[in-house]
DNA sequence: TATTGTTATACTCTATAACTATA
DNA sequence: TATAGTTATAGAGTATAACAATA
């Protein structure tokens, strides 16, 4: 493992990997998949969005979000409801028992940091969350930028 | 966006996701998904491994392994031969080709960050790059700890 | 008996293209 | 014509269990 700071993205790869696996094992124990979850929890800052919405923030294809909505609809976490103003537009929000699971697996989650994580010292733990932060901000203000 | 704090871990996980996004839209133009690169990435730092160790570098499962074994063999990156030693063990590595793919595919990446990233300072920059390759000599730790 | 790796199964995720129904 | 969403299709990733060959 070469220090040399010359891989720096590609090595993240290998942490996004032990992540994804690391949080599917956590998600499973309540009946979800890691892009499940990950759909309640986009749908948690919401009050509602259209199936385009939530595609974009899962960053995700439209037929993918089809099929992602289907599941939590199935699971009663999700309802689907045809939009007033625009017949074509279908809104997609959590149900009480998708809010109630959100938030259980989230603090669940929130107690015990992935396992190459975990390792690092407070003060990494620190810098790292402040860095995630910012960088969502910037992803935030893209979005905002792209509407507007 | 709540900067309180209070959900890194789960932030971490919309920054997987778009960057996995991000990444299989690089590596496609390749013929590669970003499990396959990432197979190849994991070998290159190898002179041959098991299937176990390879599954185990992937974190992913065994018969898991055997499906993008098979996969990256299909496309001459990859050769799985039959042990001397030991009947049962199968040892997988790069052939040329994958060496050369895997040489240029990471030589792409690392000239970009991805998006969310991309924006960031560069002290940010610095600062994620050193933290991701202590949580990776972590992992590395971990694996020798169990090994011996 | 235990271990290595594969196969069988079932489901999920992903992307593209074609389609329906609105606008 | 354009847009919102779905369906069809095909491939890929995931986990569990059962299995064959070998140790």
């Amino acid at each position: 493992m070469s220090s040399n700071g010359s891989r720096a993205w590609s090595a993240m790869i290998d942490l996004i990997q032990s992540q994804k696996k690391w949080l599917g094992e956590r998600v499973s124990e309540y009946g979800l998949t890691p892009q499940l979850f990950h759909g309640l929890d986009v749908l948690a800052e919401t009050r509602g969005a259209t199936m385009s919405e939530f595609a974009e923030d899962m960053f995700c294809d439209a037929s993918n979000a089809t099929g992602i909505v289907d599941r939590l609809v199935k699971r009663g976490l999700v309802l689907r409801e045809a939009s007033d103003k625009d017949r074509r537009v279908k809104v997609v929000r959590l149900t009480p028992a998708g809010a109630r699971l959100q938030k259980r697996v989230r603090a669940r989650l929130e107690q015990e940091a992935p396992p190459p994580i975990a390792k690092l010292s407070a003060a990494d733990h620190r810098a790292l969350r402040d860095i995630i932060h910012r960088a969502l901000a910037h992803v935030e203000a893209a979005r905002i930028e792209e509407a507007g």
